[in-house]
DNA sequence: AGGCTCATGACTC
DNA sequence: GAGTCATGAGCCT
């Protein structure tokens, strides 16, 4: 039985996020859903691999681990428990603007660019930026900008890998796969300044 | 300030 | 291969 994926939520102030987790680690976070995620990335999913996506009921409102073990489907191992507490604390963290300490180990699936942008994004701390262009130099492609934008676009884990950090040339915006909204909201709560 | 154009790397179909 | 970008710089008006 490989490729076994354990999904649990995370009731917060903004929502329920939905951590997606492997056999090495948190490969996936997804912002709550405000109605259809985008097209785009729904199907990148479903293409991704046959694996099947064992679904705990997680139903307690106000409590990121269900202590309701009667409606609880399948057994999920304690390692994924462990990560799963600290991924619920370390959202919280970062959700409150601060730097999360204890994140479980990240699985991130991509291409050897993708990973050499997200890990060069892991670099910036709470309240800094950096442009497109600066993380492209970071990794060695000064001229890889847009490629950049696509690798952060493309990132399984928003917030812990912080793409929300990175800003366009003139300090505006950019985009961000969650929605404009919660890029502005991310930041601010980071103290950061941006240009409309 | 806004608009247009082009170079550009990676990825998708 | 063409088309698509979460870019950036340059050059207009």
């Amino acid at each position: 039985m490989k490729n076994q994926f354990f999904q649990l939520s995370i009731a917060t102030r903004d929502g329920q996020f939905i951590a997606r987790y492997s056999a090495k680690g948190l490969a996936e976070l997804r912002f709550p859903s405000v109605g259809r995620a985008s097209p785009r990335a729904a199907s990148r999913r479903r293409r991704g691999n046959e694996s099947h996506f064992l679904n705990s009921e997680l139903r307690t409102p106000n409590s990121e681990l269900n202590g309701d073990s009667s409606r609880r489907l399948l057994q999920i191992p304690t390692h994924i428990l462990r990560w799963h507490r600290a991924t619920a604390a370390g959202l919280k963290s970062s959700l409150a603007g601060r730097k999360p300490k204890n994140l479980p180990p990240l699985d991130l699936a991509g291409t050897e660019f993708q990973k050499r942008v997200w890990n060069a994004l892991r670099k910036i701390s709470p309240g800094q930026t950096k442009s497109y262009g600066e993380v492209a130099q970071a990794i060695g492609k000064p001229k890889a900008v847009r490629a950049v934008g696509g690798a952060c676009g493309a990132n399984p884990v928003p917030i812990f890998v912080p793409c929300h950090r990175v800003l366009a040339a003139n300090k505006k915006l950019g985009g961000f796969s969650g929605g404009l909204d919660w890029k502005r909201s991310l930041l601010a709560r980071e103290g950061i300044e941006f240009n409309v």
